[in-house]
RNA sequence: CGCGGGGUGGAGCAGUCAGGUAGCUCGCCGGGCUCAUAACCCGGAGGUCGCAGGUUCAAAUCCUGCCCCCGCUACCA
C-alpha cells in the first residue's frame, strides 16, 4: 500500500467561490477518491488564506474585527464549499488556526537559524491603496498606480530577507534530477528557465501591521502572507489529527494541484523554502490550466463569473464534477460555457449513461421479473472490462482526467452498441434464446457496475445510484473493475432516471 | 524586448516528444431499432492539418523563416 497526500492550494476567503475555486478542488478530489479505491492511505487537504492585509480594511468596512470578518466569511462560504460539491477533504486548513501560526513561526525560525535571513531596508514606490509596492513600468507616466488613481509614495521599510538567491544551484539540480518534479513539462520548463534566469532575494517580511504571524525574533514584523499560506501544506500535517504528528507519514509524498498563476510561488519559493528550512521539497506539482468563458478568463471585474453553486442546484453535484473533468485536457486553458455544460450533461450523462441504466433495468425488470441471473461467459465485452482499470488508473496517474473519462465512455458507448447488437426485446420473444438473454442481460448489469465503480471518483453520488438500482453491494475496491463480478440479484425494478432532464432556460438564472 | 501556450473538416478537441493511409465528440444528411430519459445503433458528406521554404522513399508530425490569437514577467483558482 502506498500513500498519497494532495493538496488545493488555499483560498483567499475576501472572496467568494466561483467555479475556478471549484475547479482545482473537485479535480483534487477525483484524484484522491481514485487513490482510495486503489487501497492508498491518502490525506487531503484544503483551506483558506486569512492573513492578508486587505482584510484588515475590509474588516473596518464591515464595522467588526478581522477576527470576526474572516470567521464569518469562512462559515459562510469556504467551510461549506467541500461538502457542497461531494469533496472529501481530510482537513480545512485556516491559516489563522493557532497550531498554523505556532507552526509558521517556528518554520521561519529554522530558516533564521540556518542563517538563510538578513536584515535590509526595502525602498520603493507603494500604492496605499494596493498595499504594495509598484515598480516603475506598474506605474503610469506621471507616478500614479493605475488601479487606484492615486500616487504611489516613497517608502522606505526594513524588513528580513529570504536568500532565495542562494538556492538557485540546489534548485536547478532539484529540477535536473527529477524531471517530473513539476508537470505537465512545458511547466516544468516555465520553472526551470525561471530559475536559470537568476533569482533575487524577497522580503519575507512586512512591517508595521496588526495582521499577520508575528516574526518571532521581531514582533513588530510580521511574516509575508505568501510564505505563511504556503507552509500551510506543511503545517496542517503537525495538528490536523490531535496528538499526531503525519509529517512523517505524509509529508514525503506531497503532491500541490496549482493553477498556472501561482506556479513561481509554488515551483521556486516553496521548494527554497523548505530547503532553507531543513524539509524535504514536495513530490509533485501539478499545474494547470484556467477555464475560459467566451474566450475570456473568469474574473470577478468581467462579470462572467459562473456561480459553481448554482449549477449544482440545477443540475447535481456529479454533473459540475463531470463536466469540470472533462471539458478539457487537465493543465491546459479550456473553454467553458453554460450551452455546453448543458450539452455534456444531456449527450453524455443522461443518454449516454443514465439512459443505458435505465433501458438495462427496465429490461431486467420485464423480462427477467427483476432478477438478474448469475450468468457471466466467454463474453466479447471481457477483454474491454479487463482492461478498463489499468487504463483509467495509468491516465489519471499522469493527471488526464479528461482521458481516463473519455476511456470510461468508449465502454459506456460500447455496452449501448451491445444492447443494439444483441436486442434482449427480440430475444424476450424466443423461449428457445433465454440463455442467450440471460448472457446479454447479465453483461449489460456487469459492465454498469463495472463503470459504476470506475466513475465513483467522479460521480460519487450516483456511482452508488447505479450499483444498488443492479442490485450490487455498495463496494468500490478497484479490483471490481473487470468483467464478471456481478452478483445474481433479484428486485431490479426500472429506475427513475439518474441525470433527469433539465429545461436550459430555468437551469441557471 | 524576453519567456510560455495555441493556430487540425461548420463547432470544440486529440494526434506532434519516439515521421508511414487524418482520429474523437457535437452538428448536418440518410437508414435501423422500439428495451430506454423523443433516448439508442449503423452508414454518409465534409479537412491535406496558420503561411512559405527545407530534410526524407514518406511530414500535421523533424529543421528554418514568417503571420495571427492568448497568457506570463515576481499578491487574485
Amino acid at each position: 500500500m502506498s500513500r498519497y497526500y494532495l493538496t488545493t492550494p488555499i483560498y483567499y476567503v475576501n472572496s467568494t467561490p466561483h467555479i475556478g475555486h471549484a475547479y482545482t478542488t473537485i479535480a483534487a478530489d477525483i484524484l484522491v477518491r481514485h487513490h482510495r479505491q486503489r487501497g492508498d492511505e491518502t490525506f487531503f487537504l484544503t483551506g483558506t488564506d486569512e492573513n492578508a492585509s486587505k482584510n484588515v480594511r475590509a474588516a473596518e468596512e464591515a464595522g467588526v474585527e478581522p477576527k470576526a470578518y474572516v470567521d464569518r466569511l469562512v462559515e459562510e462560504y469556504w467551510r461549506p464549499l467541500p461538502g457542497r460539491l461531494a469533496v472529501s477533504n481530510d482537513f480545512f486548513i485556516r491559516t489563522t488556526d493557532e497550531g498554523h501560526r505556532r507552526f509558521v513561526q517556528q518554520f521561519v525560525q529554522r530558516i533564521h537559524d540556518n542563517g538563510h535571513i538578513y536584515e535590509d531596508t526595502y525602498a520603493g514606490l507603494y500604492c496605499v491603496g494596493c498595499e504594495e509596492f509598484k515598480t516603475d513600468d506598474q506605474l503610469t507616466p506621471e507616478g500614479l498606480c493605475p488601479i487606484h488613481e492615486l500616487k504611489a509614495e516613497w517608502i522606505e521599510e526594513r524588513n528580513w530577507f529570504f536568500r532565495l538567491s542562494a538556492f538557485q544551484e540546489r534548485l536547478l539540480r532539484l529540477y535536473d534530477e527529477r524531471r517530473d518534479f513539476v508537470l505537465p513539462d512545458f511547466r516544468y520548463n516555465e520553472a526551470r528557465s525561471f530559475i536559470a534566469g537568476g533569482l533575487r532575494d524577497f522580503s519575507l517580511s512586512r512591517a508595521g501591521q496588526p495582521w499577520g504571524i508575528p516574526v518571532p525574533w521581531d514582533p513588530e514584523q510580521v511574516v509575508y502572507v505568501w510564505v505563511d499560506a504556503l507552509i500551510n501544506y506543511l503545517s496542517a500535517l503537525t495538528y490536523a489529527r490531535p496528538g499526531e504528528d503525519l509529517r512523517e507519514a505524509f509529508w514525503p509524498e506531497a503532491r500541490h494541484l496549482i493553477g498556472k498563476d501561482i506556479l513561481r510561488f509554488h515551483c521556486v519559493f516553496w521548494p527554497a523554502l523548505l530547503l532553507a528550512a531543513g524539509y524535504e521539497v514536495p513530490k509533485q506539482i501539478f499545474v494547470h490550466g484556467f477555464l475560459v468563458l467566451d474566450e475570456q478568463k473568469i474574473s470577478k471585474s468581467r462579470g462572467n463569473v459562473i456561480e459553481p453553486l448554482e449549477l449544482v442546484d440545477s443540475y447535481g453535484i456529479d454533473a459540475l464534477r463531470f463536466y469540470i473533468a472533462r471539458v478539457t485536457r487537465f493543465g491546459q486553458d479550456g473553454n467553458v460555457g453554460l450551452d455546453d455544460f448543458h450539452e455534456r450533461y444531456e449527450r453524455e450523462l443522461a443518454n449516454d449513461l443514465g439512459n443505458l441504466l435505465s433501458r438495462t433495468t427496465a429490461m431486467i425488470a420485464r423480462y427477467r421479473d427483476g432478477r438478474l441471473p448469475l450468468a457471466p461467459w466467454d463474453s466479447p465485452l471481457r477483454g474491454e472490462l479487463d482492461q478498463l482499470g489499468a487504463l483509467v488508473a495509468a491516465r489519471l496517474d499522469a493527471y488526464a482526467l479528461s482521458d481516463a473519462l473519455e476511456a470510461i465512455w468508449s465502454v459506456v458507448r460500447s455496452l449501448n452498441r451491445y444492447a443494439e447488437e444483441h436486442a434482449p426485446w427480440q430475444l424476450a420473444k424466443d423461449e428457445s434464446r433465454a440463455e442467450e438473454l440471460d448472457r446479454t442481460l447479465y453483461d449489460l448489469a456487469d459492465g454498469l457496475r463495472a463503470v459504476a465503480i470506475v466513475l465513483s471518483a467522479y460521480l460519487p453520488e450516483s456511482a452508488p445510484r447505479i450499483l444498488a438500482a443492479l442490485g450490487q453491494p455498495d463496494e468500490l475496491g478497484w479490483e471490481g473493475v473487470a468483467y464478471g463480478r456481478a452478483r445474481a440479484a433479484a428486485g431490479i425494478a426500472a429506475v427513475e432516471p439518474l441525470f433527469p432532464r433539465v429545461e436550459l432556460e430555468t437551469a441557471v438564472a
